[in-house]
DNA sequence: TCTGGGGTCCTAGGACCC
DNA sequence: TCTGGGGTCCTAGGACCC
């Protein structure tokens, strides 16, 4: 039996811990470069405003009475670390699967329904954060059952095939996990609308209309374990790095500084995750939005003659992979930095002649360190360019103070 | 003026091997 | 004239997730 904890709203609901003055209004948190909504508020939500929907779209009216945020995912991240303690210190099998969702192991709880209203009234209190639970013997069960959870109940649980028939009639079945805005216009030519359509359906039929993944969908909703409790989060396959630019940038060597400050970042992450890198890559793309204008989306890959994750080397590799990428008199709106062939350094193939693995890790290590204690940024490589306000910039207009990580912004209270 | 970022898995088709 | 069977690896594209 598993139970997915999910946070209502989460990103609007972060915002609104250190901040009451938005508690009760219409709160919209916006993607990088303050584009799209990526989050809203139930009262945000109730005016019609669509997920992924770009604000600038917005009736200027409408526009007026929301509360809008520029995203700050260093807020949302450990805001969602503190739920997930909350979590670990309830049950002893937790699977993070997203920064606002997480799977429980039931087994074992008698109570289930109460152990639930417990957990979630204590995440509400210690962290400020709204929840709802979803219980059922699968992910996918569980998953539909937090859906229901948000419509008022707050814990639903759908153990017996009794309470699952009666759900799973009236559901959507585009709102089943692992059915998309495609499978579900495609289901519905064959006449599946409902969670319980698509559970009755022959099995042959899905298989051979909608491959693998579906019909394992499929038995999930028939109550048959497919998919266990991944405690351990699986070693990457990739990293990417990539932003959007405020502006178009017609500079080369700004989108160059851009694409290195990438390529940093990239390897940060790569070796916080201990792994190695055999190969990068790099990509550009002009305004999409702007079909009048040049378009130009260039990308190149290469595979490196050692594994690595010294920032010097992909610096280095990505430095001959940009020369001659762009076409001048072209703006570019979008790059990014791919780390692939990703392995843990124990495991790489050696050569007779030649080390498995390049790199000065002593030195990344201290440079990690010395990010880490005095921010990022502080100890680099000139690549990145350095400027305080570089052409390749992120919109972010309306951000919030980083209350839980940052000193400069810890919350005041005056009396 | 303004349209995100970061992932996963599966499948089909082509190149290539013996 | 005739032209197999079985496999791997890679890539691109398409679907999905949050």
């Amino acid at each position: 039996m598993f139970a997915l904890v999910d946070g209502n709203n989460f990103y609007a609901s972060c915002e609104r811990v250190f901040d009451p003055s938005i508690r009760h209004k219409p709160v919209v948190v916006l993607s990088n470069n303050d584009g799209c909504a990526i989050a809203r508020s139930a009262e945000a939500k109730a005016l019609g405003i669509r997920m992924g929907h770009p604000i600038h779209l917005v009736e200027p009216a409408m526009r007026r009475q929301l509360v809008v945020r520029s995203a700050n995912f260093t807020l949302y991240g450990d805001m969602s670390a503190r739920v997930v303690s909350i979590l670990r210190d309830a049950s002893p099998r937790v699977e993070v699967y997203s920064i606002d969702e997480s799977f429980l192991d039931m087994s074992g709880i008698r109570d289930r329904e109460g152990f639930c209203r417990d957990l979630r009234e204590r995440i509400h209190r210690w962290t400020g954060i709204p929840n709802c639970i979803g219980i059922a013997p699968t992910k996918t069960l569980a998953k539909l059952a937090n859906k229901l959870a948000k419509s008022g109940q707050g814990v639903v649980t759908l153990a017996s095939r009794q309470q699952q028939e009666i759900a799973l009639q009236n559901f959507p079945v585009g709102d089943v996990w692992g059915v998309g805005k495609r499978w579900s216009e495609k289901l519905a030519s064959l006449g599946i609308f409902s969670a319980a359509q698509l559970r009755d359906a022959p099995t042959d039929l899905i298989l051979q209309r909608f491959g693998i993944v579906m019909t394992r969908t499929q038995r999930e909703l028939q109550g048959q374990t497919c998919m266990d409790l991944e405690e351990v989060e699986p070693d990457r396959q990739q990293i990417l790095v990539s932003r959007s630019f405020a502006e178009r940038v017609e500079d080369h060597d700004a989108v160059a500084q851009a694409v290195a400050t990438f390529a940093v970042r990239a390897c940060e992450k790569l070796r916080r995750r201990g792994l190695v890198a055999s190969a990068v890559g790099v990509f550009a793309h002009t305004d999409a939005f702007r079909p009048e204008l040049k378009q130009h989306s260039p990308t190149r890959m290469i595979s490196l003659p050692a594994a690595t994750s010294d920032s010097r080397v992909v610096l280095g590799t990505v430095r001959r992979l940009m020369t001659g990428l762009l076409r001048p008199d072209y703006g570019y709106k979008k790059a990014g930095v791919t780390l692939t062939d990703l392995a843990r350094p124990s495991e790489l193939q050696g050569d007779l002649f030649s080390p498995a693995a390049v790199g000065d890790d002593r030195l990344m290590a201290t440079l990690d360190q010395i990010n880490r204690k005095f921010g990022r940024g502080v100890a680099g490589l000139g690549a990145s360019g350095w400027k305080p306000k570089p052409a390749w910039g992120m919109r972010q207009q309306m951000l919030s103070p980083c209350y839980t990580t940052s000193v400069r912004d810890l919350p005041r209270a005056t009396c």
